[in-house]
DNA sequence: AATTATTTGTCCGTATGTATG
DNA sequence: CCATACATACGGACAAATAAT
C-alpha cells in the first residue's frame, strides 16, 4: 500500500475484480495509464507485473495487456479475495466461501485431534476457558473465539490448510463491516455470537479434540459451520 | 518463462522455497543480482515485485529484501506449489496435499450431486463410460480419469473450489515424474491406475452423483482419496 | 540527537525485439 | 518486405527511507 506500483495494483485490480474491466478486455496501454495516473512507465510496468502474478492479466506483445477470465485468478491472494468478497454483485460468494470452510475446517479439527501435542492441548484449553467466561461480552468473545479456532488450526500441523484458512479468515474480517450491514436485516448473524447455544457447540468441538476423537471433532466443527451456512442460505435464498 | 524477470523469479523463488535462501535472510542487493545474472536493475526490480506478490520476500529501503517465513507464502500460486512439491526435503507435503484434497474434493462431489444440470450429468456420464472402456489402457484411462474428475468439479459451481482443486492437480501433474520415481519402490502407485477396484470406486461416485445423493457422493469420493492417503502414509510412515 | 552511508523507490530517454497487417 | 505498435530491456540520475555511527 505504500509505494506507487502497489497503489496502482490495487486500483486496477479492484476494477478488474468488480468487472469494470471485463474479461477479455484490453487494458489501456502502459503509456496511457502512466499519463492517466501520473506515474512513470516503470511504475506501470511493475504494477502490470504484479497484476500478472495475481493472475488478473496477461501481457502480450502487440496484443496489449488483456484481462484474464476468473478461472485464472489467484483467488487465495488476500487482496484478490478481499476484493471479491467486497464486490456487491457477488453476494453468493459468501456461500462459496462457507463451502470451502466446510471442507477444510472440519478436516483441520480432525487432524488436530490426531496430532495435537500436550502443549497444544493446554493452549486450546486456555482459549476455551476464556470463551466460557466471555458469555455476553461481545469483544472478549471475539478475541477468545479467534484464539480457539486459531489454536486448533495450528495443531493440525498442515501448513497448507493453516495458511488457507487463515487467509480466508483475514479476508472475512477485512470485509466484515459491509457484511454485518447486510446481516442486520436478519435476526441471526452469520458470525459466531456469544450465546449459550454457540458456546455449547464450541464445547462439543473442544471435548472431541481433547478425547482425540477425530471423527467427532470433524462432525462437531461441521455442525458449527453449518449453522453459518444455514443463515447465509436463508439470506441469499439458495 | 519467456522474459528475463520471469526467469529470475523462477531462479530466486525456487532457491527460497528449497531453503537455499533461508527465512529471515537478506537477498543480495538488487545491484549485485543485476550484475550476477547479467540483467538490468529494472529487470531485478520487476522480479522482486513478482517475488513480493508471491509472498516470498518483502523489500525495505536501506534494510534490503528479506525472505519471508512460510506462513506468508502464496501457497496456491502454481509456481510456488510446484516448487514446494518438487522439493525433496519436503516429502510429507504430499500427505498434506492429500489432506486438502480430502477436504475439498468430497465437498465438490456433494455440491455436484446437488447442482449438476442435465447437461453436466451427460458430460459426467460420457467421461465415466470412457473410463469403463479404458480398463488396462494406461493412457486412455489417464485422459478419461482427468475428464471425469474435472466435470464433477465443474458441476459444483463453486469457483473457489474449482480453481483450488485445479491448481492442486496441475501442480501434481507438473511434478509427477519425480514422484512416480519415488513410488516405483512400492507395489501400489499413489495415483489412480486402471484396475477393476479403482473403476468400481469411480462407479460408486458416479452412481451417487446421478442419484443426487449428496452424502453418498461425498463419502465415495472420500473413499477414493483415502486410498491414495493410505499409500502415502505407508510410504512416508505416518 | 544529528549525520552519514547504504539500499530500495521512482523516473526518464533510448534502444531493441517481435508480432500484425 | 515494410511499417506500425507495443512489449522488453537498459543505464543513469535523483529521491526517500532508515540502520549505523
Amino acid at each position: 500500500m505504500k509505494n506507487r506500483s502497489d497503489q496502482l495494483v490495487h486500483e486496477l485490480g479492484k476494477k478488474i475484480v468488480t468487472g469494470e474491466f471485463a474479461q477479455g478486455e484490453i487494458l489501456p496501454k502502459a503509456e496511457d495509464i502512466s499519463e492517466r495516473y501520473e506515474v512513470s512507465r516503470t511504475v506501470v510496468r511493475e504494477a502490470f507485473k504484479g497484476l500478472t502474478t495475481l493472475g488478473l492479466v496477461r501481457s502480450n506483445q502487440k496484443a496489449g495487456t488483456i484481462v484474464l477470465p476468473r478461472s485464472e485468478w489467484q483467488w487465495w491472494n488476500l487482496d484478490v479475495l478481499t476484493w471479491v468478497i467486497e464486490d456487491e454483485n457477488n453476494t453468493d460468494f459468501l456461500v462459496h466461501l462457507t463451502e470451502v470452510r466446510l471442507g477444510l475446517e472440519p478436516m483441520a479439527a480432525a487432524l488436530a485431534a490426531k496430532r495435537a501435542t500436550d502443549q497444544d492441548m493446554l493452549k486450546i484449553t486456555d482459549a476455551f476457558e476464556r470463551l466460557e467466561q466471555s458469555l455476553g461480552d461481545e469483544k472478549a468473545w471475539a478475541s477468545a473465539d479467534y484464539d480457539f479456532h486459531e489454536r486448533i488450526l495450528q495443531a493440525s500441523y498442515n501448513d497448507l490448510i493453516i495458511n488457507t484458512v487463515k487467509t480466508l479468515r483475514k479476508a472475512l474480517v477485512k470485509s466484515r463491516e459491509k457484511t454485518i450491514q447486510a446481516a442486520k436485516d436478519y435476526p441471526e448473524s452469520p458470525y459466531d455470537t456469544p450465546t449459550k447455544e454457540v458456546l455449547d457447540r464450541h464445547r462439543a468441538i473442544y471435548d472431541a479434540v481433547m478425547a482425540r476423537d477425530e471423527e467427532l471433532a470433524r462432525q462437531k466443527m461441521t455442525d458449527l459451520i453449518l449453522r453459518v451456512k444455514r443463515i447465509l442460505d436463508k439470506i441469499y435464498g439458495f
